[in-house]
DNA sequence: ATCATATTTCGCCACAAGACGAAATGAAAA
DNA sequence: TTTTCATTTCGTCTTGTGGCGAAATATGAT
């Protein structure tokens, strides 16, 4: 039961949960979860750690970078993910979080990075102002 | 989103969930409840207006009784209870839960009442120091 | 009407958790 | 080796929540 249960916890809080749908399409950098979420990078990175060490994601390092993933065998073992796929399919917020992803994902890495550094820079980029304003559903 | 992260609010935690699982098979007193999850009257009730007021139960009153159980439109409407009902078969903690239940069901109504009012004399009825003392899960 | 009883609501407390900035760590570049 | 940079860890603060007992409410019995 404890491991349902913390399973529960960590996908029963906003920012995990949208990471999880991130991460369930897509392989992404820290800094690529921080720009799409709008978050500071140590929030963002514990919110990572407590997944990763729950088995929900997979975690591949490339030197500096850290990559993100939902984990396959999660996936297979655990059809949550298919419930929350089909919850979540009319959702205007993930739906949202997956725009600005493409967005993010078409921008070099090392720019996202500098979002992440120098925020004030990010309107050259397009994604100033946007961190989680509007109050969809 | 709000809806679905709501519902996984509700049920990532472990009185609820085990609420839910009892709900999900019989439809309980909240004095049957009480007894089940050795929990005081007032939390008791507070969980499950929650939950009803999630629309995961119904409610019934007969007289000064209330009766819930997990709503038939809510279960089809989402899968979420199959993947608990298949990820928590093998839970210890559920199966305790079970069979206390069972004895609690083989009672009458009026003395499980009597025990959540006067839990001193709940040895008589074999209750007494089973509230959740062990760390199984 | 009064009393008894089951449940709900309220008020309070202790603990947990999300957010941030600063510091530390690890890897790459110079 | 030193500097730069991405990420992680730490420390702190604020907010939220589960638990309890007391009070209030609703229903039934006398």
């Amino acid at each position: 039961m404890k491991e349902t249960l913390n399973t529960l916890k960590i996908l029963a809080e906003e920012s995990r949960l949208r990471i999880f749908m991130a991460l369930n399409d897509h392989e992404l950098c820290v800094c690529q979860i921080v720009v799409l979420l709008g978050l500071a990078a140590s929030t963002t990175s514990k919110h990572l750690a407590l997944m990763y060490q729950a088995g929900i994601i997979d975690q591949r390092k490339v030197g500096r970078w850290a990559y993100y993933r939902v984990s396959k065998t999660w996936k297979q073992q655990h059809r949550l993910s298919e419930w929350l796929v089909a919850e979540l399919a009319d959702s205007a917020k993930i739906a949202a979080d997956c725009d600005r992803l493409e967005k993010i994902l078409a921008m070099p890495l090392d720019e996202v990075c500098n979002v992440v550094t120098c925020p004030e820079n990010a309107a050259a980029s397009g994604f100033a102002g946007d961190c989680g304003e509007n109050d969809c559903c």
